[in-house]
DNA sequence: TTGAAAGCGCTAACAC
DNA sequence: GTGTTAGCGCTTTCAA
């Protein structure tokens, strides 16, 4: 059995209170008192049980991060930025995967194992207003990446328009005129998928480019199998195409994988664009054109801002905030004309 | 404040005892009482706190994960799958970036924290036996990875040296003869890196080949940059190379985007290898020939492991087990001699 | 089948 | 400065 505070207090000949001062630091103890407490405390090796502690004072000291799954470098990278954040803040993460599931989103809400954890960073792909507006109580949470809900709750988010309007106008700079976009979803105004579109179309727009909507291409996942089999799908219907926006790296990576297999040259035949900033996309052969959404920025305010309102100490109205993006141009979309 | 035990008898006009019983599924309650219950538990909300619950139970429902970084993809896809099984175990994973420094690792074997949690799985990177023989009681303990020490814990390993062997093996059958190796450390006599470049020496004694020191290269991290800085370096050394074995395959990647920039075909000039079968491995290009070193397995084994520890339905000493390795052959060494 | 009550280990009023 | 004591919300004997 652990030793608890009764035994160290037994053994240095204090009552507990004392023992717990001196664990937590207080102040207000003698030096000799707090000289045996100590000694008491290393020979029988004692550590506080944090399940008691967190039962008295209704705090864990930990907060639970939902992504769709960490297989994906995007989430896998985000996720390992709260934890780190958190890490300095203090605090343990407690990771779930909800696999983009709208159920287990939901049913995660709802969790008594929430009850482990003093807020949640959550990041949605299947939930809408009403899931969240069902949610119980005051249990702290902040939503995180592209979604924006009308529904009363702190959200970290991108600039995905404005982003991708940027993708789109940097490759129409180059002289790029069938741009192909991999990923879209049907009907989906308010994901990700739907606000790149639009930024995209705005780019389109705004060059007085007529927008073609045999160049986009649904896929079922935003995987490199999503993104390589869009192309192929591309490619045997005899769709001519001169660039690609993928709607994140990792499609944008298949894509390059399919367009080379196909015998096409990437940048000087297709020129190819993503969105994420992955690690991997500095190493790709070519390497990746993207955006850098603010993925740190966005990990660490997410944690500040959950763990401001864990401790009430950032009262107000729910809160939008949103991070600097920045297009990286490397050798898959170089910023000259063709040659 | 949160509606407890006491709200809900109070509401349906019983003991807690009785709601007690309702909440865990016992058996012995009269349907209409049941009824009752679950009517007033309906009514608040009512959901168990859980702090309370692990308090006297003595268990939390959580296992702590402790990987380097998850920004390596082996780690996320490793943690992912082990968040996946324990999900289908029924308890939760708070995970833990050590960065793979010893202090830190010692540090989290020590640390209160743990007591959040009923077992460990840790992927040490700069943990001795000295380290673990140290640490402290009966607490739950898994190690994953490469490395076995002597000391007295459940170990869940990979084939390193049989697997390295494969990987080399497979290069010197297609006619290689000039492999280097990237990624070794100095004095790594039992890390991942040490057994991995045993398993290589192994093989080019078996092919009767010679052993170059100059074709090992040391790098600091296993990242893409790692493996590409290392290219590089042998390039500017000007060192006669024919392929390259990457001990894990973002080495193995970086190393192709160095040679590529460097004008070396691969796999025409050089042939590469890789270790983990990391998702991207599929679709770099070329896509890489790499070893499984049956990741999904060392997951799933873990998981079960630690909680047959936690719940000391698996009693007897230390067990090590062992995933079964595969070679997989793609474009970056296939298996036919070079043209 | 249900109720009463003890206590898991800790913190924090409140006394002295 | 230090001790006493009452819970935090739950599970679990032990009785009834």
């Amino acid at each position: 059995m652990a030793p608890t505070l009764h035994d160290v207090a037994r053994l240095a000949g204090v009552s507990i209170k004392t023992v717990s001062n001196v664990v937590n630091g207080h102040p207000h103890v003698r030096p000799s008192t707090r000289a045996a407490v100590e000694r008491a405390v290393a020979e029988l090796g004692y550590t506080p049980n944090l399940t008691a502690r967190n039962l008295r004072s209704g705090r864990t000291g930990a907060i639970a991060l939902a992504v769709p799954d960490l297989s994906l470098s995007y989430f896998a990278e985000l996720a390992g930025m709260v934890i780190a954040r958190a890490e300095e803040r203090g605090v343990v993460v407690l990771v779930e995967q909800t696999g983009g599931e709208r159920d287990r989103e939901r049913e995660l809400l709802r969790s008594p194992r929430l009850g482990l954890t003093d807020g949640l960073i959550l990041s949605p792909l299947g939930l809408d207003a009403t899931d969240l507006a069902a949610r119980p109580g005051a249990y702290p949470t902040v939503l995180l990446g592209e979604r924006v809900f009308d529904a009363a709750i702190d959200h970290v988010t991108m600039r995905n328009i404005d982003a991708a309007q940027a993708a789109t106008s940097h490759l129409l700079a180059s002289g790029r005129r069938r741009i192909a976009v991999l990923g879209a979803h049907e009907d989906d105004g308010e994901g990700a998928a739907g606000l790149r579109l639009q930024g995209h179309r705005a780019a389109l727009a705004a060059a007085g480019v007529a927008f073609d909507p045999a160049l986009v291409v649904a896929t079922r996942f935003w995987d490199r199998s999503g993104g390589a089999d869009a192309v192929r799908d591309l490619l045997a219907r005899g769709v001519d195409v001169d660039a690609v926006f993928g709607l994140n790296d990792t499609l944008a990576l298949g894509a390059i994988r399919a367009l080379q297999e196909a015998g096409r040259r990437v940048p000087d035949d297709v020129a190819v664009v993503g969105f994420d900033d992955l690690d991997e996309a500095r190493y790709s052969i070519p390497s990746l054109t993207t955006i850098d959404p603010g993925r740190r920025w966005i990990a660490q305010t997410a944690v500040d801002t959950l763990l401001g309102r864990v401790a009430d100490s950032a009262p107000g109205g729910p809160r939008v905030l949103a991070a600097d993006f920045t297009l990286r141009v490397r050798e898959s979309a170089p910023g000259l004309p063709r040659r």
